[in-house]
DNA sequence: GAGTTTTAAGAGTATTTTGTCTTAATTTAA
DNA sequence: TTAAATTAAGACAAAATACTCTTAAAACTC
């Protein structure tokens, strides 16, 4: 598996919240609910995210949770090294330790190539462009959910 | 974690097998020595390795394990669906559930990109080459070691 | 200030992955 | 035929990951 569960749920957070019309806090509870994850799992990968800059929290009533940057300055390298950390990056396919520094194995040359193509892939791929694809073609953001509940009432039967 | 270490373990042994000179069998218990990786579990292992026909064991003294076809036949992606299976290369990202039968998420196609460069890269390279590169360059195959203790006695000093 | 709603924090549990140990079966060789 | 060497198989244990539960702290409403 790529990416942790973890990593999986903060991205899909991620872009629950930069689908959002409106900039205010949306509450742990509902992205819990709506994404169908653990809320209290959920609250520790967010209290992550927090941590590190990429979110805002606010306790009480109307409190919840937030982007602090637009969707179009948070690309899903960003979450997903605040999540899972950067080893995925740096580290090697055989599981050899020391990566670069020492002599490389015979594998080094593809592998560094492919780890850069993911990397550059999450590099280059924003909040915002998903969300705006999401909500113009009427994609999934869960198993069966899809965008259709976060605009009004736009199209209901496009199945 | 890109592959698992069960993966990782088969990858390094299979090179292992792919570099030595003659064709016999080799034993579990070398290999796990020469790489360092724990006898029993690796022989578990080996054994998916030979059950879905890559490797082929043999009992007793002078007993072991070698590849059934030539370095150059056995692509890395073979190994890696030997062992992990072939999930990595047919699921989500977003550990979304039935994932190109139903309608996509927004990510789905640069994912996809990526999630093929990966696979292309591994049914694109053959323990042939590594093994033939590994010994050209005198890489590593384990954290310190490498193809130096394979070939006779040729450069031992190289560091 | 009291009560409610929310995130924060940490202990605790379950599941999966990783690794160990023991016993059995097979093969070779003396 | 006996002993030694080896893989096969499965029970067991440890560690990492994934998830749950409880309590605390903060913020809002009245
Ligand atoms: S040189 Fe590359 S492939 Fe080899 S151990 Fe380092 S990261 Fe892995
Ligand atoms: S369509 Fe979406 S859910 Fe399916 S594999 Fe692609 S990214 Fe994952």
């Amino acid at each position: 598996m790529l990416l942790s569960k973890g990593c999986i749920y903060g991205l899909r957070s991620s872009l629950f919240l930069a689908s959002q019309e409106n900039d205010g806090y949306v509450s742990i509870r509902e992205i819990s609910e709506k994404l169908d994850i653990s809320f209290h799992f959920l609250t520790k990968i967010l209290q992550q995210l927090t941590s590190t800059g990429l979110m805002e929290s606010h306790k009480g009533p109307k409190g919840g949770i937030r982007l602090t940057k637009s969707g179009s300055e948070v690309n899903l390298f960003e979450i997903v090294a605040a999540i899972d950390g950067v080893e995925l990056f740096t580290e090697c396919a055989l599981g050899l330790p020391g990566c670069g520094v020492k002599k490389p194995c015979p594998l080094h040359e593809k592998w560094a190539g492919t780890r850069d193509g993911i990397r550059y892939m999450l590099e280059n791929t924003n909040l915002m462009e998903l969300a705006k694809k999401g909500k113009e073609q009427n994609l999934r953001i869960t198993e069966h959910g899809g965008f259709e509940w976060l605009l009004n009432n736009d199209c209901n039967d496009a199945s």
